[in-house]
DNA sequence: TCCATGTGCGAAACTGTTTCAATAAGTTTC
DNA sequence: GAAACTTATTGAAACAGTTTCGCACATGGA
């Protein structure tokens, strides 16, 4: 009765529930201290009970989007930030980085569990984009449960991918990466290649094995029997503890496919790392690239870069993602429905030196 | 009267002072419609006179820190980025992301004008950090009114960057260059060299200034006459639109010191991306790097990538200076005074395969 | 002159935060 | 074992600032 039935729950009928102060659910709202643990979780069973939304997020448009990211230190999530970045500037939203772990640093990881939606929920935050980060499917609910809007932005996609992707305050945006691997494939084989060499570098993951779907289905429809010879050690041969840098994987994988008896004259690798790797292996054996071998990379991580031989690779519209992500998380927020809850935007060749026709 | 001389003042005392009720103080503050401009004035004359500030900022530690990048598209500023992240989440605060400039956006870059200075103080935020972003005194005096804290971390140093030292609400952040370039050259010549190239990529700054200060004064330390035929071309050599990048500087300019008769032994590049061209311009010229030339980079811009040759480089403690500047950023706003109000942290020499002994 | 229309403004209601005194629960002292 | 003393927990009330809503007044037709 503290709580009229036309308007929004407020703090006091969350208290009223919870048999406290308006003072005290205060308090807990805020993470503030000065409330034994009991009194906490009472205030929060009744906030959620009545679904209770803080004021700063009732008024549209004001809070700031919250972006989690795995790591930063790479070009892709320096992109993706730029994206994220200049589509809130658009939107006049604040945008909240952070980062789940900073490599070499005393503090423990930042842990995506309930206290942490509770948390960046009270402070008014809109929704949450979290970068290359597995979304688990209760993270989605407590999510949904907060009001916060959340989008994952190409998520490590696990088994559990499709229950989270019912809900209607959750999306994900990614990339195509079975075409991808698809581009890079025709690519090579428009150059007149016919052995084209696939390494993986070790962690294979379901990305990875798009991309490989995608070259096997290249070199079908150009009717070239792929040979399971010229497919790089799978990453089970490594003992996990033991198991070298994708780039090193992939500097054994060609040099192992450069020494067969009819070794392949391009190699797909399916990301930078792996490529460099590869280079490598085709320089230690005294050939060249692109001249006796090409090499095509995916991701596009390192452009700005500075190097010998720049990298052929396929490119991620990184910045396009970030953008829309914003859009997405704020569309989300709003109400209104995303066009869609499950994007994948197309990726593009980008052809450099390391690729080159074969040598007749 | 409304005001009671030990508090601060409050809306109540601004709307007092301007004839109006704090109703209408309050729509003024935010901007909010339906107020004369004359009223609207009143009260803002008032706040400035009674010297308001709105109460997000009042409360110590509570609002976020905003970040301004001038670019994101590079090693350095994640590096910091990661510094300011894990300082901010330390200390239980936001941390906002901004760029000047996102390239190949539509958006107009955004500009630090009073205006920008009025509406980060007016959501709250506590203060600013700008990243390699040029500082002018106006800037700093803006936010020395608002209340706003600055610290700029490896501000392009202007001449007038000693006008804005003064100010009691403005720090600097930065690195030692002078240091930094001493460092390299030490360390070249404790290998054995005599011969040391300087090659500077075209955009000379302040900072490339006094990394070459370094660089004399360990030639001179050694007894080293150092030979002008070694520094590489002066900046203005290059009409400013056909400039080549400093990638391409670097490698004419070094490919010029090994045509020399008594070519270097090594090659002192003031930025990764020079010690890069430099690396090219010896291969070119059939040689080999360590083994005929060593070469020294500076920043560490790319100690994530993989390559053939990994770069000895100057490391700049770019995690700290970011850890630092959200730490002092919020002293400033906490009204204690930092340790100091403009730091230089020391480099390190990180030695890698680019550099080796003089072969006798 | 009289009524519609709209704008500016403030009283009061509201939301959420902080202060501070009361109370409860445990600890130490004698 | 009781009294004195901490220490933690809590809510009443004071507070800051925002929003609602209706009043007052000007303006402009009829």
């Amino acid at each position: 009765m503290a709580r009229t039935p036309d308007s929004r729950p407020t703090l006091d009928a969350v208290a009223a529930l919870a048999g406290v102060s308006k003072a005290t659910a205060s308090k807990v709202l805020n993470g503030r201290p000065g409330s034994s643990e009991a009194t906490r979780e009472r205030v929060e069973r009744a906030m959620t009970q009545v679904g209770y939304t803080p004021l700063s997020r009732e008024r549209p448009g004001r809070g700031p989007v919250h972006v989690v990211f795995d790591t930063l230190v790479n070009l892709y999530s320096m992109k993706v930030l730029e994206g994220l970045v200049a589509a809130s500037r658009g939107a006049g939203v604040d945008l909240v980085t952070t980062v789940l772990r900073v490599p070499g640093d005393g503090q423990e990881p930042l842990v995506l569990d309930r206290a942490w939606v509770q948390s960046i929920t009270s402070r008014g935050h809109q929704g949450v984009v979290l970068v290359t980060t597995r979304v688990e499917p209760w993270l989605v609910a407590a999510c949904r449960e907060s009001g916060l809007a959340l989008v994952a932005v190409d998520p490590p996609s696990g088994p559990n991918a499709s229950a989270a992707s019912l809900d209607a305050s959750f999306a994900s945006i990614g990339s195509n990466h079975f075409a991808g691997g698809l581009q890079a494939t025709e690519h090579l084989i428009a150059l007149g290649h016919r052995r084209i060499g696939f390494v993986s570098g070790h962690p294979a993951g379901a990305d990875e094995r798009e991309r490989f779907g995608g070259y096997r289905d290249a070199l079908a429809a150009a009717g070239i029997v792929d040979d399971s010879e010229l497919i790089g050690e799978p990453l089970g041969a490594w003992p996990v503890d033991a198991a070298p840098s994708s780039l090193d994987a992939a500097e054994l994988e060609t040099a192992r496919l450069l020494a067969l008896a009819d070794p392949p004259t391009a190699v797909f690798a399916t990301n930078d790392g792996a490529a460099f790797g590869a280079i490598r292996a085709v320089v230690a054996r005294g050939l060249r690239v692109p001249d006796d071998v090409s090499v095509i990379g995916y991701d596009d991580t390192y452009s700005a870069m500075p190097m010998p031989t720049t990298l052929s690779t396929i490119r991620t519209p990184m910045r396009e993602i970030g953008r829309l992500a914003v859009e997405t998380v704020l569309r989300l927020a709003s109400g209104t429905a995303p066009s869609s809850h499950h994007v994948k935007l197309a990726t593009s060749l980008v052809a450099r030196e390391s690729t080159a026709p074969r040598r007749p």
